[in-house]
Order: structure tokens, then C-alpha cells, then sequence
RNA sequence: GCCCCGUUCGUCCAGCGGCCUAGGACGCCUGCCUUUCACGCAGGUAACACGGGUUCAAAUCCCGUACGGGGUACCA
């Protein structure tokens, strides 16, 4: 191995020390999606350079370290598929670590101790029109520790901050923008800004991937980083934002924002891997559906874009769909077993699973979210679907065919019903008859009579499946809505 | 207000100085297939925010303007 330093000819990429990102939410409850996205691209990231994840809990509110919260943000990663190679790291456990710092800082003059109350800074900043936010109070007050004081740390008064950033190219903030900001609060408890520098520091962490909403802390972090001496700067990446309809950051109450929400929606893991990596970043080729491995091989930060990414509903859709689609039939049922119990708006007991798969082919296709499977099925498992109004099936039905042919229809299908084989092609033979001899579109009524909808899956194989009489009830129910 | 970031079809992404009369996907519209819907197939619609540079050549580089977003806490 050539060592010689002056070398024109190192290779620092190649030789460089693996890759090492982490995963660091704050637990609120549950993932957001933005924050799954951040933890995707770290486990992308990580995945293409065969480096290592680390999952860290941002927990120094001691309030949120409960196994609850930790749940909330460990179950929605797996279900889509991000594992993580080490921790959890709860930083509510290395509050010593943090605080050392903090002393550290405090002795090497960097930090000093404010007795500043909010209040009476604002005051102060009224008066003498200060923007900047903390006036510099105490900082050379060399006031002593007590209850209620804080420890801020004493920023430069010039130069400037170089961020490197994959996405952003390098970033510089001015020194004299940032105040003096606090390290150890009153209460003696360390902010998220110290705990980032000494546990990324400690933990080696080489790349930091995160949220453009933490940029402006970046150059606090690094100043932290440099009193500490602890080397150089990780490189960071800040992903552009996801937003919502109002190009805002997504918002809670808008919409469905936890992972999880969506798992109940009835979108497969993959499907939503596979469309959040899409979120600010895609392939050269133009190939968006792909297996997660060929992901994987193709992503690089460097490519990420900067601006902020609409999360598209129907996009999603459209791309679940087609995973449903790619599913075999076993799978498929497999995925759609928690929609077939207690929820499923049949009674329980109706439900029969040799029926089920034989339709499940039928309706593959038709289904974008889980739960679509509902309105497809129902009619097969209970005698009253959710019948669609009157109202709309005589609008239906006068596109397709006058209403005045209906009775017609019916009345001669049921005739041919009463007494053809109940087999599929026999039905289908049967309403076809009636349809040639009326000159009408007769498979609409029927379907409408006997699943209750004026679309669904192919009607005469599942029809088939469902005993003569019952068939032959709701032909007659329906029919006896229109005039004799 | 101040600081930071951004701006290619309605939306997401491709484009990293000539291959661009700007490509793909979602959406939307047509048609084909189909006695429903869907899938599939074939088409169509639609964008480089604006203004200055630099260059033989700019969507691609630089500057400014406009617009958008993020931050501005003893939350993270």
C-alpha cells in the first residue's frame, strides 16, 4: 500500500472509510412519511456502499422514551422493509455523555452559563430593536451554576460556517447570523444540537441524511463539532421536503401522514417503498416500478434533486396497483386476509374461502388499494351489498339500453335462469340469447339485479358460483321494482 | 423582517454545454379490445419562471428579478 502522502495520485473515494448513516427520528407517536423517507434514502444509501445504519431515537425529551413511542417507529420500518444494522440508540440513555460535553465546552470557554429568562430578553430586544435573537446577556457575566440556569454556547463573531452538502453542493451560513444559542437548558437537560455532535462523532457517522428542515441547525452542529475537536464535519445531505396539495410541508391534518395509515389503507409495503424513492430522486432509465434491489444498485445521493417533492396519491395508486398485479393469485389472498375478517361488510360466517379464490383472478386486476376487494366481492357473501341507488342505475341503465326494455329483459332471463345447466358458459349463453333476441345490452341488468353494482368483476364465473335459487330471487326482487 | 434552500409538462422524474423539433411515468382526453368496469394496446394533451450575461453553441454555467419553500425556541 503506497503511504506516501505527497502523492498526486491518492484515491481518497476508494479508499475512504465505509459508509455510516443513521436514522435518527424523534419519536412523536408514529412515522411520518416524510420521515420514512429519510430513513429510506439513509437505508438506500447505506445498502448501495455496504455500509451500515444506525437507528438512533432522538428521545431527549424524556417524556417520549417509552416503549410505545419506540414501537410506533420500529414497526412501520419493517413493514416496509428498512432493517437497520445497529442500535436503537436511545439518547435519553447517554444524557452523561451530552452533559460531559456541555462541561467540556463550559471549560474550554466556549459555552457560559445565562440566567436570562425569555421574557427579559424580549424586553431587551424591544428596546434596543436587536433582531438577532439572544443579545449576548451573559456572556461574560461569569455567573455560576444554579437552578434554572442555562448553558449557551458562545458563537464566533465573524467568519463563516462551510457545509458540504451531497445535495445542496456546499453551504455557507455567517457566523454573526447565528446567536448564542442553548446547549444545557435550565432544567439541566442537554438540546437535540449537542446530542447530535457527540453521538454522531461517537458513533462515526460519515454521512448525514436528513430533511431540508434541519439545514439551518447544521452550522450550529459544526460549530459544536469544532469545539469539541472532534475532526472534520460528517458530509450532509439534506432531502428536499415532501408536501401536500398547498405545497406545504405534508401536514397532519390534511392527510393521511403516518406510515402506518397507510398499511391500513391497503397499500403494499413495496408499492410504497418503491414510490417514496421516487420522491426526489429516479432512475437514468426512466424505469420508475422495480425490484428494491435494482434500486438499490442505481441510487446515488448525488443525484437526489433539490426542490421539494408533491406526494401524489394518485401516483401511488396507480403504482400499488400494479404490484398487486404482479402478486400470484396465493399471494394476493395471502396480502388481502386482514380485509376478510371481523371488517369486511359481510356477516363472517357467510364467507366462503374456496368461493373467494376462485373470484380473486377475476378481480386482481380491478384493485388499486387492499380494500377495493370489498365492492367486488361482497355480493357473493351477503344477500344485501350496499345497493347503489335507484337514482343512479336508471341513468346507467338509459345509457346502455332504455329502461323500458328492463322488465323485458329480466323477465326472459329469468325464464332461461330457471331452467339452463349453472354453469358459467351456460349463463353467459343464456343472457346472450335474451340480449340477441331483444336487440338489448341485457348483461346490465342482471348484473345490476344480482351484485347490486353496475360494474365489477366478469359476472357469469362468480355468478355460477352462487346457488340457482338465490340468483333467481334477486332477478325477481329487482324485478319487481319496475311496472308489470 | 433576517438567514438558508429552491424553480423542466397539472404532478413526479430524465436531462449535468452541442445527440432537445426536451424524454419517461401518473393524471386527463381519443380510439381499439370488452354485452359492465378494469387490465392491455395505439394515439393525443402539456413544461425549460422572467431578464441579462458567458460561449461558435445554454434547459444545462454566472448575475439579477419574480415566485415558492424551510428556518428563525431552554421542539427535534
Amino acid at each position: 500500500m503506497d503511504i506516501s502522502a505527497g502523492s498526486a495520485h491518492r484515491r481518497p473515494a476508494l479508499m475512504s472509510t465505509p459508509v455510516r448513516v443513521r436514522f435518527a427520528p424523534a419519536p412523536t407517536g408514529y412515522l411520518h412519511v416524510g420521515s420514512a423517507r429519510s430513513a429510506l434514502f439513509n437505508w438506500l444509501y447505506a445498502r448501495h456502499h455496504g455500509g451500515t445504519l444506525v437507528l438512533r431515537i432522538e428521545d431527549t425529551n424524556a417524556a417520549l422514551a417509552t416503549p410505545e413511542f419506540y414501537e410506533a417507529i420500529t414497526k412501520p420500518l419493517d413493514w416496509l422493509g428498512i432493517d437497520w444494522d445497529e442500535g436503537p440508540i436511545y439518547q435519553s440513555e447517554r444524557t452523561d455523555l451530552y452533559l460531559a460535553a456541555v462541561t467540556s465546552l463550559l471549560d474550554s470557554g466556549h459555552a457560559y452559563y445565562c440566567g436570562c429568562k425569555q421574557d427579559e430578553i424580549d424586553a431587551r430586544n424591544k428596546a434596543t430593536g436587536f433582531k438577532g435573537g439572544y443579545d449576548g446577556h451573559c456572556r461574560d457575566l461569569n455567573l455560576a451554576d444554579g437552578p434554572g440556569v442555562s448553558v449557551r454556547f458562545r458563537t464566533p463573531d465573524e467568519g463563516s460556517i462551510e457545509i458540504s452538502d451531497l445535495v445542496r453542493g456546499n453551504v455557507v451560513f455567517n457566523a454573526v447570523e447565528l446567536e448564542d444559542f442553548v446547549i444545557r437548558r435550565g432544567n439541566g437537560s442537554p438540546v437535540f444540537l449537542v446530542a447530535n455532535a457527540v453521538d454522531d462523532a461517537d458513533l462515526g457517522i460519515t454521512h448525514v441524511v436528513r430533511g431540508e428542515d434541519l439545514l439551518n441547525t447544521t452550522p450550529k452542529v459544526a460549530l459544536l463539532w469544532d469545539a469539541l475537536g472532534y475532526g472534520p464535519l460528517p458530509i450532509y445531505a439534506h432531502l428536499p421536503l415532501l408536501v401536500g396539495e398547498d405545497r406545504k410541508k405534508l401536514s397532519k391534518r390534511k392527510a393521511s401522514v403516518a406510515l402506518a395509515d397507510f398499511e391500513a389503507d391497503g397499500f403494499l409495503p413495496e408499492a410504497m417503498a418503491n414510490y417514496l424513492a421516487l420522491l426526489g430522486w429516479g432512475p437514468k432509465d426512466d424505469v420508475e416500478v422495480r425490484p428494491m434491489e435494482e434500486i438499490i444498485a442505481l441510487f446515488d445521493l448525488a443525484d437526489v434533486n433539490k426542490a421539494p417533492a408533491f406526494f401524489d396519491m394518485k401516483k401511488l395508486e396507480h403504482i400499488n396497483g400494479e404490484y398487486i398485479r404482479a402478486l400470484s393469485v396465493n399471494e394476493l389472498i395471502e396480502r388481502l386476509q386482514p380485509w376478510l375478517g371481523e371488517n369486511a361488510p359481510w356477516p363472517a360466517e357467510r364467507f366462503d374461502p374456496e368461493t373467494f379464490a376462485a373470484v380473486v383472478p377475476h378481480v386482481q386486476e380491478r384493485l388499486r388499494r387492499l380494500p377495493d376487494i370489498w365492492s367486488q366481492v361482497d355480493w357473493l357473501f351477503t344477500d344485501d351489498p350496499p345497493v347503489e341507488t335507484v337514482e343512479k342505475e336508471i341513468k346507467q341503465i338509459s345509457k346502455a339500453m332504455d329502461r323500458e326494455e328492463v322488465p323485458a329483459v329480466l323477465d326472459a332471463v329469468i325464464d332461461a335462469f330457471t331452467s339452463c345447466d349453472w354453469t358459467a358458459d351456460a349463463l353467459n349463453d343464456a343472457v346472450r340469447e335474451v340480449g340477441d333476441r331483444l336487440e338489448a345490452k341485457s348483461q346490465v341488468p342482471v348484473r345490476i339485479a344480482v351484485t347490486g353494482r353496475r360494474v365489477g368483476p366478469p359476472l357469469f364465473e362468480p355468478m355460477a358460483l352462487l346457488p340457482r335459487e338465490t340468483v333467481l330471487s334477486r332477478l325477481r326482487a329487482r324485478r319487481a321494482t319496475y311496472p308489470s
